[in-house]
DNA sequence: GTAACTGCAAAATATTTGCATCCTT
DNA sequence: AAGGATGCAAATATTTTGCAGTTAC
């Protein structure tokens, strides 16, 4: 695990440092997304609000994370797969949203359809959301 | 227009102000979306911040308006369609967010496909937000 | 007349910036 | 050693709340 986040950071071009390895380290083992909020809940006052907002921002911009998009004016970021880089994303793939627990989940193997736009118009980007129960608490 | 703005309010039972009749005004005036600083903008500082707050918060409620969501962190309100009633929005078409002018539009006529989820997954909403160039940046 | 809406002030939150210090490379 | 990351303080920005005065029904 240690050097899987080493690793991982590295190939981002991020130089290695305790703050980074922790968040890191939160997305490995959290099987969804995370808000900023839950950052700062889960590494328990361990470092400043600001340097997780530095660091989001830095993962951001070097496409190893991506945000989803919520109705609730929470962002929420989860773990880009291999197939993103930098400036260029991939995730092509569902997000979910539990009412229940509230956890967002990434549906890797949900593909979104392709759809067909009114004439003049071009699409950059499509982000699908779902809201509803998930598999655990159903 | 005059007519039309008091009929749609008293018809979601709420109650005809200057402000909530301004605030409508502007998104029937409006082809796209509007956020909360769109809106504190086109109104030319006519009244306080926090009645907008209030009046979007009730608009919503009543199932007048509902947000459209992003992936930075700034929401967007756009009106319901006449097939939406208080908490059972029929609001299945795609937003789209053009890179170029910064608007949000409702695309009516194209609805969101349906997709399969995963087992155990139960769908309750589905959004669909595309971002690129709109018809008239191209 | 009563209930609801509004504006103002203020509190509570959230986000950004500057700078000195410390850590990575 | 140099550049980048961090923590702290402080500046901004955003959102919420309470209350008194006003307006709609």
């Amino acid at each position: 695990m240690e050097a899987q986040i080493d690793t991982i950071l590295k190939s981002n071009h991020l130089s290695v440092t305790g703050g980074r390895r922790k968040i890191l380290e939160l997305f490995l083992s959290n099987p969804g997304a995370l808000s900023h909020s839950d950052i700062e809940k889960k590494t328990e006052e361990k470092f400043d609000r600001v340097t997780v907002y530095r660091t989001l921002q830095a993962f951001l911009e070097k496409g190893l994370i991506h945000t989803i998009p919520t109705a609730d004016n929470s962002i929420r970021y989860a773990l880009c797969k291999d197939n993103c880089s930098a400036g260029h994303h991939q995730d092509n793939h569902v997000h979910f949203i539990c009412s229940q627990c509230g956890s967002t989940l990434c549906l890797d193997e949900t593909t979104i359809p392709s759809i067909r736009l009114p004439k003049g118009f071009v699409a950059a980007r499509v982000e699908m959301v779902v809201n509803g129960v998930c598999k655990n608490c159903k």
